[in-house]
DNA sequence: ACCAAGATGTTAAATTATACACATGTTAGC
DNA sequence: GCTAACATGTGTATAATTTAACATCTTGGT
């Protein structure tokens, strides 16, 4: 196997520089520099995307002499790697404190079919440690 | 207003050294220094650990010329804010599906008591949505 | 009161991350 | 084909993080 994606592992302007990224979808040089807080020089970026390819996290194709940088793993996983971290570190053994911070954040909307969903995981759930 | 718990701004190592304090409730630095990985030396812990102490994360009690560091800031707070960190910059409006996520770990144990409360939960929010 | 074991405080040094300047390369329009 | 505008690659400076050495202090047993 090749490298595992460790988010947590990256500086803190790398995983900035990630989650602009992943936010965008794709993005240039430029695109990130935009988007980024404390406006580092397009040189500074470019340095940690060259960075972040090397490491792997990145990977670029060329657009009319642009760069344009996709992240080499999807954001599924890079968002099971982050929350299996703070859930590691934090969490353990506390699911459910978790969840219900998550569904307290005013910003939680929960269409008919997330409620199913949900309930039907949570009915698997207790089934499967009883 | 102190300054606010950010543990998403701390480095590696200071992380890491606030999980194993966060995971012990309190911890003497020999106590950190054999629960850290990549075994740094005795000194180097300290160090940080006077860090952490300054920039107000940490306190510590002397009990018989052991120093005993303990959290400034609750379990409670240190986890919402590691949470919100991840979901402001991976789960921006897919609440939802870290909910899932978490669910599926192999780890949660639901009591009867935990659904309810997360039913419950789940009701208000879709309420307030409407 | 003294000493060995173990803990701390301080300071300096190595390592790593971040930032940028400058030379070079590419694109698109003329 | 030439040029202005914009991108990249590389090398180097600066700042932050991490490590460790060394002197000093505390504890507990004698």
């Amino acid at each position: 196997m090749a490298k595992k994606p460790k988010i947590s592992e990256l500086t803190k302007r790398e995983r900035q520089i990630m989650e602009v990224i992943y936010e965008m979808g794709s993005a240039s040089a430029a695109d990130v520099v935009s988007r980024l807080s404390g406006s580092p020089v397009n040189a500074t970026v470019r340095t940690m995307l060259g960075v972040l390819e090397e490491k792997g996290y990145l990977k670029h194709e060329t657009e009319k002499g642009k760069f344009i940088y996709i992240p080499t793993i999807p954001l599924k996983l890079a968002r099971k790697s982050a929350l299996d971290n703070v859930m590691d570190s934090f969490y353990k053994g506390s699911e459910v404190s978790a969840v219900i911070s998550i569904l307290k954040r005013s910003d939680a909307k929960l269409t008919e079919r997330d409620e199913q969903m949900i309930l039907e995981l949570i009915k698997r759930t207790r089934e499967e440690g009883r």
